[in-house]
DNA sequence: TGAAATGTTGGGGCG
DNA sequence: ACGCCCCAACATTTC
């Protein structure tokens, strides 16, 4: 760096690979400098390995936030390694006086985020893009974190009668002299042999993605939603989480969109409070991982540690190839294994059938979600685990089993869902219920008893 | 963001 | 006309 060219400052992107709404971005190009974006693929001990399918998704919406950079006249810096370390460096190298990042809020990030602000030899400002609310900013009345979604969501909402989100900036100043990139090619983050991920192509992983399935979700999607959003067989729901995931759209832009489409008519009231009421368990999920980090691995009533969960290969097996015999859980375990998504009403039904007709731990459901869903979130996957489960605090009691066949015809009324995704339905290749579904239901009840929980 | 078991009610068939 | 029974349909309780 030559002496009379102005320090740059880094914009680090982790979860928030998106232009627009997003504060550290803004701030970084607000203040006239050059700014170096910058992603580093940290897999060190403590943050979780990224699933499979996540990666996929990794692999093109780095791409796509790339892209975008160059037609402002900036480009992505690639990395990996240790996160601080990777910082220390791209500091020293291209004289760096700023580090820019937006907060995340799960355990293992939160601990390296906060000893990396401690070593590092440039001034750091973090930001929220991820949450309408932090965690810290809500608690109840006694000064207590929520651990109950309905009043964490009626205080939640009072707060927000006014939310911003800037636009993306025109253009971004470049450094003097770019850091070295890695290629993204290298990282592999793509499958192959085999590359399973045909079945993907339904999502547009980026920004650019992501704004468009808001826009076609509340120009149509939405009418609605209230009654559809439980229905596989419609298209009724948004399929926004896995861009929220990756941050390729912040909750701020979606309620602004949201509010601004009812008060023009676009959109009923009730149909949108619902659809917001989905991000406010999203918040909540957030603010509860936060405030009790230990629930990522560990259930959170412990009088869950006492129950007696089977370990059964052949069955977890069963369960994660789609060949239970129940159809409405199969078609929705091979839609996640074909596509990375599963409709959340499905989602529900599966984990409970894990959970209660076979009594495995929904740790190791967890994991296979981990793994298998493109919106795999720490928050959001552990929490709405123990939600099912009955271990989580605000949690669906134990003795709620989902009835799948019961749940197929309430919810899949034609069988359109389920035929889509088992085809061989009705003949003599699709498998014979793995447990008889009276006989599992009376075995979780007594599991409990046993428990004494 | 259940399902099943149990309880209650009320209309209609029938002696 | 009346009581009795049956049994949906709905409501409540229990898991």
């Amino acid at each position: 760096m030559g002496e009379n060219e102005v320090p740059p400052i880094i914009v680090w992107f982790r979860r928030d690979l998106r232009l627009a709404d997003n504060p550290a971005l803004t701030a970084a190009v607000s203040s006239g400098r050059p700014v170096i974006p910058l992603y580093i693929l940290d897999e060190t001990t403590g943050v979780r390995r990224i699933g499979a399918a996540s990666r996929w998704w990794l692999n093109k919406s780095l791409a796509a936030l790339a892209a975008s950079l160059e037609t402002l006249g900036s480009r992505l810096i690639l990395k990996r390694g240790v996160a601080a370390e990777v910082l220390d460096r791209v500091v020293a190298e291209t004289g760096a006086t700023g580090v820019h990042w937006n907060r995340l809020y799960d355990p293992g990030v939160v601990e390296r985020d906060l000893a990396l602000k401690k070593g590092l030899r440039a001034e750091r400002h973090s930001f929220n893009a991820a949450l309408l609310t932090e965690p810290w900013e809500m608690q109840t009345g006694s000064g207590k974190d929520y651990s109950v979604f309905t009043p964490y969501w009626r205080a939640a909402r009072t707060r927000l009668d006014r939310v911003d989100a800037a636009p993306a900036p025109r253009r971004l100043v470049a450094p003097a002299e770019w850091p070295d990139s890695e290629a993204l090619a290298d990282w592999k983050l793509h499958p192959a042999k085999p590359d399973w991920s045909g079945g993907f192509d339904l999502w547009t992983p980026g920004e650019t993605g992501a704004q468009a399935r808001l826009a076609q979700f509340l120009d149509k999607g939405v009418h609605g939603y209230a009654e559809r959003r439980d229905r596989p067989d419609l298209d009724g729901v948004s399929r926004l989480s896995p861009h929220l995931h990756f941050g390729e759209i912040g909750p701020r832009q979606i309620w602004i969109a949201a509010e601004t489409a009812v008060a023009t008519g676009e959109a009923a009231d009730i149909d949108v409070d619902k659809f917001l009421a989905e991000l406010g368990w999203r918040e909540f999920n957030h603010h509860v991982l936060f405030h009790h980090p230990r629930i990522a691995t560990e259930n959170m009533r412990g009088g869950f540690e006492a129950m007696p969960w089977r370990k059964d290969v052949k069955a977890f097996r069963a369960w994660t190839e789609g060949r239970t015999g129940y159809p409405l859980v199969d078609a929705g375990m091979r839609e996640l294994w074909a596509t990375g998504y599963m409709h959340n009403r499905v989602r529900m039904v599966a984990a409970s059938f894990l959970v209660k007709h076979l009594l495995i731990d929904w740790r190791e459901g967890e994991r296979w979600f981990w793994d298998t869903l493109v919106d795999a979130d720490p928050a959001n996957n552990a929490a709405n685990w123990q939600w099912v489960a009955g271990s989580g605090a605000d949690a669906s009691p134990w003795f709620r089993i989902f009835n799948p066949t019961g749940q197929a015809e309430k919810f899949d009324p034609d069988g359109a869902y389920v035929r889509r995704w088992v085809p061989e339905l009705g003949t003599s290749r699709y498998p014979k219920p793995i447990v008889d579904h009276a006989a599992a239901r009376a075995r979780a009840l007594d599991a409990v008893k046993a428990g004494r929980l």
